[in-house]
RNA sequence: GGGUCGGUGCCCGAGUGGUUAAUGGGGGCGGACUGUAAAUCCGCUGGCUAUGCCUACGUUGGUUCAAAUCCAACCCGGCCCA
């Protein structure tokens, strides 16, 4: 842990990477995170610890889920969580790591992807297990930006746009970047920084948690409050994972993510293959594992780490079955499989050829592309390489409890209904 | 608003009247190999129950036997000028 956050407790400082303000001398201790946690304790006001999300997607993965984790470890330790769902925000779209002008949504989808986050994130479920405490009072405050954005007038805006400098944004780096290299960047962008750091404002954020990428945003949050006759907030960030591929970070349109929503055996796969560098900040990020016991080998520690993460989305004895499923896999013992997805091929009509069944089961993405992979010799029927696309099954019969298997990670049983 | 350059497949980027789903690279996927992986090598990388038929080079029309390539209008972007 770097010395300068060894005065937080354990929970707080765990992974960060970033915090401010951050006192350097006795004399500013009142700014320090630590003494206004215990001055929270003291008088048992609890912390509004704010962050947003853009409902732009609506998949969350485990590149969302440190922050969410971070959360929920202030939850744990008594204080608010202060969603905010950036429902308007997301309208304008982050500008954040974007190298073009973000597509803006419209209201009905950013709706539905707001349900589709809060459901994930495990509304309605019991707290131990899911991601935030939705059950204990007073533990989280859900709130929508449109609720202060929406009637925001012309006057209103005016002021919250006095407030920041072209100079500013210009040496945001995403804006001085896009600036330079002359693809366009629309005046409302440079909204969005000012609105997100309205939110705080709205929400009287004492502390806002973040990415690493958010930093301006959070700052502007600070300077907004300021502004607006608020106590500044503390800024939180934390590192951006990086995904599959082990360089770039983890995200949707980079294709290198684990979803929450993926099933144990998946789950498990992937990590066991995140390259080496990246095991231990995922032991760090995903887990309350202890590191320095840990004195295992690379494929060890890749392996006790998959299994340590997914067990907290599956519970041990899957992610347990998972590893061992995923050891058959690789050693290519793949008969007896425990955990296999079932498939229905009720709604096929026989006889089928071998690509049509792979493209309607949903396997491939098209027909020409169940082609091209059973061509490519990626389909295996319990075992057996079937390279002929056209090979005819004739009755639902001949398939039902077989395994079908495409490429290296893709095992589905075939069910009888 | 004026001038000018440009918009090509997931991305970058060739092509500038005529076999051809469109060179090349990246990424992705599949196969081999291996400690899973990475590296390397090989293959694939529009769609269709398909040995043929569709749809594709910003949009819409036009010229032509033939257009990503020529023309027109429109839309969008960069730069310069206002």
């Amino acid at each position: 842990m770097p010395e300068q956050f060894t005065s937080l407790p354990e929970w707080l400082a765990r992974g960060i990477v970033d915090l401010f303000p951050l006192a350097t001398t006795g004399s500013e201790k009142d700014n320090i995170l630590a003494a206004r946690l215990k001055e929270s304790e003291k008088n048992g006001k609890p912390l509004r610890v704010k962050f947003g999300i853009d409902p732009t997607g609506s998949d969350i993965h485990l590149g969302h889920s440190i922050l969410f984790r971070k959360l929920r470890a202030f939850q744990d330790a008594g204080h608010t969580a202060v969603l905010i769902i950036g429902d308007f925000t997301a309208r304008i779209g982050d500008p954040t790591g974007k190298s073009k002008t973000r597509i803006q949504l419209s209201q009905e989808q950013v709706e539905k992807n707001s349900r589709t986050y809060l459901q994930q994130l495990g509304d309605g479920k019991s707290k131990d297990f899911s991601l935030l405490d939705f059950e204990t009072e007073g533990r989280i405050e859900i709130r929508r930006n449109s609720e202060w954005l929406e009637n925001f007038d012309m006057a209103r805006i005016i002021d919250l746009l006095s407030k920041s400098t072209v100079g500013q944004m210009l040496a945001k780096d995403e804006f001085s970047r896009r600036y330079a290299s002359g693809t366009s960047i629309a005046l409302h962008e440079f909204l969005y920084p000012l609105l997100q750091g309205y939110d705080s404002v709205a929400v009287q954020a004492d502390i806002e948690l973040g990415g690493v990428d958010q930093k301006f945003n959070v700052v502007m949050g600070r300077d907004m409050q300021r502004d607006f006759g608020q106590n500044p907030q503390f800024g939180l960030l934390l590192p951006i994972l990086v995904g599959l591929d082990g360089v770039q970070k983890m995200s949707k349109s980079l294709g290198n993510t684990i979803s929450l929503s993926e099933d144990a055996l998946s789950m498990y796969s992937k990590l066991e293959k995140i390259p080496d560098g990246q095991v231990n900040d995922y032991l760090t990020l995903l887990t309350e594992c202890n590191l320095d016991d840990l004195a295992l080998n690379a494929r060890e520690l890749q392996k006790f780490m998959a299994l340590h993460v997914t067990a907290q989305f599956h519970g041990m004895s899957s992610a347990k079955i998972a590893q061992a499923d995923a050891a058959k896999i690789i050693t290519g013992i793949n008969d007896n499989i425990e955990d296999v997805l079932e498939l229905s091929v009720a709604t096929i009509n026989f006889p089928v050829k071998a690509f049509y069944l792979l493209s309607a089961i949903g396997l491939c993405s098209s027909s020409s592309d169940a082609r091209r992979k059973i061509q490519g010799g990626a389909f295996r029927l319990d075992g057996e390489k079937i390279l002929d696309p056209n090979l005819e099954f004739f009755d639902r019969d001949e398939l039902v409890g077989k395994i079908v298997q495409l490429g290296k990670k893709t095992f589905r049983r075939i069910s009888s209904q």
